[in-house]
DNA sequence: TATATAATTTAGCCATGCCTAAATTAGTTT
DNA sequence: AAACTAATTTAGGCATGGCTAAATTATATA
């Protein structure tokens, strides 16, 4: 068994590399709130064990295995979120720092049973997918809100769960997960997005906004 | 916060010195399955957090604040070991080696939730007391089974639970806390006992029986 | 093409928690 | 009282995973 940092190092080169490719022992180091040597140090660990690819200067990729380990962690981490979500009611701000403590150490048994309980689920409560038993992820093609235009309908597919007071404040609008709501107006000049959700009306300014990803809908009511 | 390993440490000192006053470092690295060398180290940096008190070769005891912690700890391990029980089927002879891990990473929040889940329980599924919220714990005067006589009816409250392989032996007589039997016969010579459970005639072994505790019950058919 | 800048790596250090082997102490036996 | 034995402690080492400071390399700029 890995230990607890090499894990999260795994699943942080993961998340990483999804967005672009090779990831520096720089852009790691800051991901995990490390300094670039300590990162360099592990990514070296991690390739004697051949679960990375890593030339210096030139970054760090997973290798198969290390991708296995990585969608191991992280559907760990998603299911218990949901089952804290779901079978505990602790809150969906709460659920990221609770399961990244727990994702290193629950049985392979209790993740069946977790996953049993929930009925085999696949997003976690933030609308991130949770990789199946054999770590096959089924990736929705959300677009970030930003991109919508006046009149548009759309539900939330996800939010970002790195920031708990950002949740929070999602969550007062009842921006979660299969939410609809429709765009009522975007301001200029990189201005707030005025929306309906069930009929209130809702500013959310960019830099939230860029935080939430939405599945577009035809909308009856506005051809 | 502590670590994981000086949590386990204390938790060992608390069980410990139930049964015999002050701890050796011998006694405690065999019960953690460590060197005494590496005991004793451990026990020098709980004495400068004024967790223990300790004098070279005198053995070890807990303070008032080391004792809080370790109750902190055996609490989180009883509840989590109900849960897994309870909420997720988890047989008894798997929850212990789960408890053990997840006793050190689960929040406060999480173990409130657990606790008004089980409505606030005071024994784990092997008949343990849990401590509560402000670590008291009520303790049951239970005999070991080895005490009784023939004839003696009597009602299982707690087994150890350090054994699984022991634990899924005694399962498989039903012999779970709160199951009522009586003893038909004590074999003599330090031999084993039979028991009469719901009718049907077991017997168990004295090496088993010293690990079953028990409470009499007057007998109204045996009077 | 040379040089400046920024990123990355190396070297050396520290704390934790374990280990083995050697030294010390306590307690018991003669 | 001395000697032996068993328990305990000390000394020194190793792996992990951080850190800082200095050296190196890549890349952009002049
Ligand atoms: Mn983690
Ligand atoms: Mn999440
Ligand atoms: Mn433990
Ligand atoms: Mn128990």
């Amino acid at each position: 068994m890995l230990t607890h940092a090499a894990e999260d190092y795994l699943k942080s080169i993961y998340k990483l590399q999804e967005k672009g490719g090779k990831v520096s022992t720089g852009i790691l180091a800051e991901y995990l709130d490390v300094k670039p040597a300590s990162a360099t140090g592990m990514v070296k660990k991690l390739k004697t064990m051949k679960l990375v690819r890593y030339e210096r200067y030139r970054g760090v990729t997973l290798t198969d295995a290390g991708k296995a380990i990585a969608l191991e962690i992280i559907r760990h981490h998603r299911l218990l979120e949901l089952y804290l979500f779901t079978a505990l009611g602790v809150p969906w701000d709460g659920v990221h720092d609770e399961a990244e403590k727990l994702e290193h150490v629950i049985s392979e048994d209790v993740e069946a049973r977790m996953d049993e309980f929930l009925g085999y689920p696949t997003a976690d409560p933030h609308g991130a997918p949770i990789p199946d038993k054999n770590g096959v992820v089924t990736r929705t093609a959300s677009i970030p809100m930003t991109d919508l235009q006046d009149g548009q309908s759309c539900v939330v597919a996800e939010v970002s769960d790195n920031d708990s007071a950002l949740l929070r404040h999602i969550g007062s609008f009842n921006l979660y997960p299969g939410t609809a709501f429709s765009v009522i107006e975007v301001a200029p000049f990189e201005g707030p997005f005025t929306i309906d959700i069930a009929g209130q009306q809702v500013v959310i300014g960019r830099e939230v906004a860029k935080q939430i990803f939405v599945d577009k809908v035809q909308d009856p009511d506005n051809v």
